[in-house]
DNA sequence: TAAGTGCGTCGTT
DNA sequence: AACGACGCACTTA
């Protein structure tokens, strides 16, 4: 299973490998931009995709910008610039949701109820962890960046210890 | 202080 | 109807 390709309900989705000195991610780009973005597996070992030489222009384009700011984000430095990411696989709420979470600046931190209440739905604090951990785009929309009320870290779907390195390299310091 | 229980709340499945 | 990447009040150790 070594194909660039995936089916996304209607739209073909290519994923592209992003070498970095935590492992290698994998971005999956549909048509309007980037959709997705996977941690490297935990074994580090690549996941068989491979540098197609006859990318599009605009992919390879975006993807450029994709691998510098997984890169910078790495390093804790904010991205100069993005792809186009393509959220619109989530539900409205969902997307609201993720919508706030770009508008947290590297070394800063919000609470989910902080979250909540920014989008105007200051009750639906466990429902905005439920989308937080729906998030497709983990560093680059920084989802890392939404800690519990208390200042502990609360949960991160890719393992607490992505979210306390991504935390550290901006200088945020946590609870536990 | 730290750790555990119960409950309100609401979007998602 | 059941389940959370929550948060708060309230026990217990």
């Amino acid at each position: 299973m070594q194909t660039a390709l995936k089916n996304n309900g209607a739209s073909a989705v290519r994923a592209l490998p992003i070498s970095t000195p935590e492992g290698e991610f994998t971005a999956y780009y549909s048509a309007r931009g980037l959709c997705q973005l996977e941690f490297p597996s935990r074994n580090g070992r690549s996941r068989g995709t491979s540098p197609a030489p006859d990318l599009p222009a605009a992919l390879r384009q975006w993807h450029a910008a994709t691998t510098k700011a997984v890169r910078l984000a790495l390093e804790g430095s904010p991205a100069r610039s993005l792809p186009p990411l393509d959220l619109s696989g989530g539900t409205d709420f969902q997307q609201t949701v993720w919508r706030a979470l770009r508008k947290i600046s590297p070394g800063r931190t919000r609470s989910y109820t902080q979250v909540a209440e920014a989008i105007g739905k200051p009750k639906a604090v466990r429902a905005v962890g439920g989308a937080c951990g729906a998030n497709p785009i983990p560093v680059l929309v920084p989802c890392h960046r939404v800690l519990a009320a208390d200042q502990h870290l609360g949960g991160f779907s890719a393992g607490l210890q992505w979210k306390r390195t991504l935390l550290a390299r901006e200088g945020v310091r946590t609870a536990n």
